[in-house]
DNA sequence: ATGGACGTTCAGCTGCTGTTCAGCTCACAG
DNA sequence: CTGTGAGCTGAACAGCAGCTGAACGTCCAT
């Protein structure tokens, strides 16, 4: 899951972002409007958070041009505090939920989980590849009848994988969809996680679903 | 990918073209709007990286230029400063982003990648040529029903000769459009590489479907 | 404070892959 | 028929992409 915040209190930003992360969800953060239109519309985000009050462009401007452009990334609103500004108002601009500071993280979290979940174009439903079951919602992961556990970010690994069955999936590609824009570390990472997921969900089972194709990235195939 | 940047001072030219090499882009460079202007139409570029500021021509000359002559690879312009020139003119004629010195590596190298995204979106179908079936997304290619393993470099030659089946493709071509233009190595590779491709799709199967045009090129046929 | 879970970094290893090279074949011109 | 150069070919080699186990640091629950 890939989420935009647009927010230009650097302390909320990276409270929000760290908690996010902690989760397994890749956050990209604007500080601005103009920054956040420009992400919004280059990057595919699952969920984009606005603040209301932004410099450059508030809220509900951004949120209306993005509807006016087609793009129906379910909307987040953030509201400094209850009363500033009219709940009908920002549903009428075209978000799609809204939250009044101070918020508390599970909250966030959940609304954001559910907007994902709502929103009908994406592929929020359980996926199959082959015996493997993936459940995004529940984040739970089968191999035939036996569930395996797996940590955030394998999860996150995983469902991009799946979403994307049977095409080769570059490392960079990998990278920008499931660690954030600016992960300034090392690729080597990809192939750490690709390890960990071979060893739970193919290993023990004697299969090889994830493949590698060298020099292109990797693939995961239903066999 | 591939990407064109045209631009007059050398010093940064030159730091731009070792930075996305080190990502993994092919680079060219024009040193004025002549040679840019001859090197956009001459060859496929995946985006096009202009100086608004250039002897000879102009970027926003030779970006209108482009599209009027019918070509929409991606441009993206840079402006010496912010302000110097107006934004809205730049886009005005054609350019599909811009953005002003100075700039940092990442936001270039992050729009450029998100120009080519925008517009690689039209490119991944698979083709076939006879009984040749060579799927790019999924990089995998079949002779048939038997499956055909290649390399990434062997898979890159097959590709374009597949998308221009029937041509016959100067090595020359296949040197431009696969490696790198400023590949300094010796153009017998492209031999090795169409001796590797006979190998594996042709021989085995009895075949002979790139021909070999003395003096000329290679052409991929239906055979 | 302690211990564990998780994400990330690191260094060493492995085998594949891209490239070079030298000698060969063969088509074509004279 | 013969010379020439374009193209063909197998082998050799160096570099690096990908793999892996382990160590490290951080966050969290106990």
């Amino acid at each position: 899951m890939r989420v935009l915040i647009v927010e230009d209190d650097a302390k909320v930003a990276a409270a929000v972002g760290r908690g996010l992360r902690a989760e397994g969800i890749a956050v990209d953060v604007a500080r601005d409007g103009i920054d956040g239109a420009w992400m919004a519309t280059e990057n595919d985000y699952d969920v984009i958070v606005l603040d209301v009050m932004l410099p450059g462009k508030n809220g509900y401007v951004l949120c209306a041009e993005l509807r006016a452009a087609g793009d129906w990334t379910p909307v987040l609103m953030l509201t400094a505090k209850d009363g500033e500004l009219d709940e009908a108002e920002g549903l009428d601009t075209g978000a799609d939920d809204y939250l009044t500071k101070p918020f508390s993280f599970v909250v966030l979290i959940a609304r954001i989980r559910a907007l994902a979940r709502r929103s009908s174009r994406r592929v929020p439903a359980p996926v199959d590849v082959g015996d493997l079951h993936v459940d995004p919602v529940r984040r739970r992961c089968w191999r035939g009848n036996s569930e395996i556990t797996l940590t955030a970010r394998e999860f996150a690994v995983l469902e991009y994988l799946v979403r994307h069955a049977g095409q080769v999936i570059p490392k960079r590609e990998l990278l920008g969809g499931v660690w954030d824009d600016d992960f300034a570390g090392d690729a080597n990472i990809v192939e750490v996680y690709i390890r960990h997921l071979r060893r739970k969900i193919d290993e023990p089972f004697g299969r090889r679903s994830i493949e590698t194709v060298r020099g292109a990235g990797y693939r995961l195939s239903p066999a």
